[in-house]
DNA sequence: TGTACATCAGTGAACGCGCGTTCACTGATGTAC
DNA sequence: TGTACATCAGTGAACGCGCGTTCACTGATGTAC
């Protein structure tokens, strides 16, 4: 391998930005951490596999750092929704399609940041992306609860983990939607706006005499 | 090693039930597929590793023996559920409540069944387990939406994978609900009634004026 | 009943592979004089 | 401006490991005579 042209001054983080930029590709070519090796990420940047060494102390801080990217949008794309207009209700369902479009269209960062795989730091606490994206659910839901558009009946932190719960096996249930294609013969934006629809009307109060959760 | 007691007569099944039955423990043990060796698998049989291949003739064949009993399980749950007494709505509560069960009480198989990594095998059909399990829910929706306990507003077919995307994201979620601890101080079973209430009521005919989805 | 033999469920050793990581080395870059 | 030198981002080779799988072999079991 010819050695790769050197960095120079002030370029220092160039290939540590390739290596990230090539984790997030691969990972989401291949679907999960194990399956994206050291070698496999140094080919893809053109560079010797020790090099990835000069950059990151071993195989997890990449993939870490890449999931911390990811997280960090994902927040983003939460928090733009949950600042639309509308009332709660409107932007539980808001929050909801995005980020349902989130994991649709970042599915192997998605299985990741949210299949268990990689924890995030101990340290992070609750700044962590992960926890501030979900209590701009819960919040959203004390609001509608205060309006009186949420049902008051169940606990706020019980129906933000059950719209929690039903966006991420949405995401998950799509992702295989052309596995299910066969069985299932409906279009996946009707079936994103179905399970949306589903649990956002769950969420509002129960009609009097209806069957309550 | 000292050679395991060559089976006799009639007991040629015995060590691949032992084998199936190891399969099914280290898988619950170590969580995914790919974190169980034959080596490994051996061991917990107390036999050399060759010995795996007098039984099946490849690593895959033993865990997708041991999902098709995984899964042949969860459907005679779910549909235990389903027949069970009651309109549809309660029919859908009940199957909505075994299927998290099954889920928590058995994660590492569940995480191989319905996570995506073990394919059923393509001569199945509709004679799939899960397949059948999912056609239970499409036709209490659609018993329900004839009775007009459901709401009818929605393509049944999209209300399953709705209530399948809600409980499939429930079982995700509770499983890590340790992790989860720090943020959420609410109850696993009390959590699961709000997943399952929060569906359910949303699959009930919408309040007339209330926003529908 | 006793003995020679076929069967076949088990074995230990070894295969080639890809992995994460370490190591001593190289040579272009930038700098001190 | 020219030259000697320090720096350090890159390199190729090799480490030890565990993996799935194959192979020739073994020896208790069951059977034919």
């Amino acid at each position: 391998m010819t050695p790769r042209r050197r960095a120079r001054k002030g370029e220092g983080d160039l290939l540590r930005q390739e290596i990230l930029d090539a984790a997030e590709r691969l990972l989401l070519e291949k679907g999960s951490v194990e399956a994206v090796s050291i070698r496999a990420l140094a080919k893809a940047v053109d560079v010797s596999p020790p090099s990835i060494y000069l950059h990151f102390p071993d195989k997890a801080s990449v993939f870490f750092e890449t999931c911390a990217r990811g997280f960090t949008r994902f927040e983003a794309s939460l928090r733009q929704a949950a600042q639309g207009g509308g009332d709660a209700i409107d932007r539980l369902r808001k929050m909801g399609r995005a980020y349902v479009e989130f994991g649709l269209s970042h599915p192997a960062e998605y299985r990741v940041l949210f299949g268990g795989g990689v924890a995030p730091p101990d340290d992070a606490g609750s700044d962590d992306p992960g926890v501030r994206a979900f209590t701009l659910v819960v919040g959203t839901i004390i609001e509608g609860m205060a309006a009186g558009t949420v049902r008051g009946d169940q606990d706020a932190m019980a129906l933000a983990v059950a719209m929690w719960a039903a966006v991420h096996g949405a995401v998950l249930v799509l992702m295989q939607a052309e596995s299910l294609s066969p069985v299932i013969q409906v279009e996946p934006a009707e079936l994103i706006e179905a399970v949306i629809g589903v649990v956002v009307s769950g969420l509002a109060p129960p009609t009097a005499g209806a069957p309550g959760g």
